[in-house]
DNA sequence: GTCGTGGGTGAACGTCTGTGCACTCAATGC
DNA sequence: GCATTGAGTGCACAGACGTTCACCCACGAC
């Protein structure tokens, strides 16, 4: 017999609190946050409307909640990028591939997750795109001092290393989203998976070389 | 006095019509159209709820009326870019320079077509979503079309057209999203548009000198 | 063992929602 | 001129919404 322990009070608490946020993320994936009612979700998790107060004084809140934990997943996939490219012997086709792999893996993992940001991105209540927006920035930052350290990239000014990384962050975004949107379909997801290797690809060899000619 | 001529039947329906779009787009504005109620949109134009009903049967509706129009005035923007870039003697620099400006001003005139199709895109209802998402599939189609056009790329397969064009296009949609947040910010908008002006630079560089090595 | 805290309840409120139906009345087709 | 059409009205309804309040009652501290 499965011996059924007590659980504590606060246990039960943050049992409740992770439902909410589950029922949410299943909640506004096919509209948005500004469209979910607080009712909606009480229901699904099982709960009486009020007893959402407990935990989130507004959906607003509930959103600001799932943008942090969102961008716990999304710094995860950072750091396991970082991880692997971190290897010294590694060269730009290596780095490129392996990191592809690791954002593949990452949204199919986490999908929920990416899937909020990109919704809710443009889409939003006013404070989560802000802060969405706010953390995909310091996303770039990260991305600029890692490319820093790459071998070629000694001489680039702190605006070329900026504008490199935003253009990378939003094609993986797009990668993102087009993984999303194809998650029932490997085939699909593969060819977005190629796609996004040879993009990465053309960018940093145009980046390169464009740099090595700067005044054209 | 300015003679007020009688309006005809029809012209006073598609004023109507005409208010109801303009009046759902702004409402929009800071939401998103699953988040938009009928009673809001006919409060806005001066008309009784129900009278909705003789223009669009549901929000959805009015919604697919709303990505046709988007689409016209992104096609008007393409349109430009075509009639530009055909010149002749343009260099790629120039054509970068000038397809640049032209989204830039077309942006600012249709601001509210081209937040709405970055907004719908990942937050509408699902019909919504899939329309802008097959008409963004054309512009990549006709853009791998177009570049076919231009010197140097004689040699590239289909598949390489695609990817290069995809990777352009979803670089335009993202400049097009900070230029609408950059709204009221005029020089973090001349920013945003000389970056894109790099990223298209690096992106096309990259994609021919890598053309030319295609093993690696 | 007693008591307070706090997660969850249940009823009730006023407001907003989509939609049905019968209606008006000016522009239009004949 | 007369009949028809159809954009816009006004009322009514049932249901969903956010939020209030008083209320439980098990757990945890003392």
């Amino acid at each position: 017999m499965t011996e059924t322990r007590p659980e504590s009070r606060l246990e039960r608490k943050q049992r409740t609190r992770r439902a909410i946020l589950d029922a949410a993320l299943e909640l506004c994936e096919d509209s948005s946050l500004v469209a979910l009612s607080l009712r909606q979700v009480a229901g699904r998790v099982g709960i009486v409307p009020t007893g959402f107060y407990r935990h989130f004084d507004s959906i607003e809140s509930l959103g600001m909640a799932l943008v942090d934990e969102s961008f716990a997943s999304l710094r995860a996939m950072l750091r396991d990028v970082r991880r692997v490219d971190s290897d010294p012997g590694g060269s730009y086709a290596g780095i490129v591939d392996r990191s592809v792999e690791i954002l593949v893996e990452h949204v199919a993992r986490q999908r929920a997750h990416f899937a909020f940001i990109a919704r809710e991105r443009t889409a939003g209540p006013l404070a989560v795109r802000d802060a969405i927006r706010h953390e995909i920035d310091l996303c770039e930052r990260e991305l600029a001092t890692d490319l820093a350290r790459l071998p070629g990239t000694d001489a680039w000014s702190g605006e070329d290393l900026r504008i490199l990384s935003n253009l990378i962050v939003h094609a993986m975004v797009s990668t993102a989203e087009a993984l999303i949107s194809a998650a029932d379909r490997p085939a699909l997801a593969q060819q977005i998976a190629d796609t996004a290797r040879t993009q990465l690809r053309m960018v940093i060899i145009g980046a390169l070389q464009w740099r090595s000619r700067p005044s054209e």
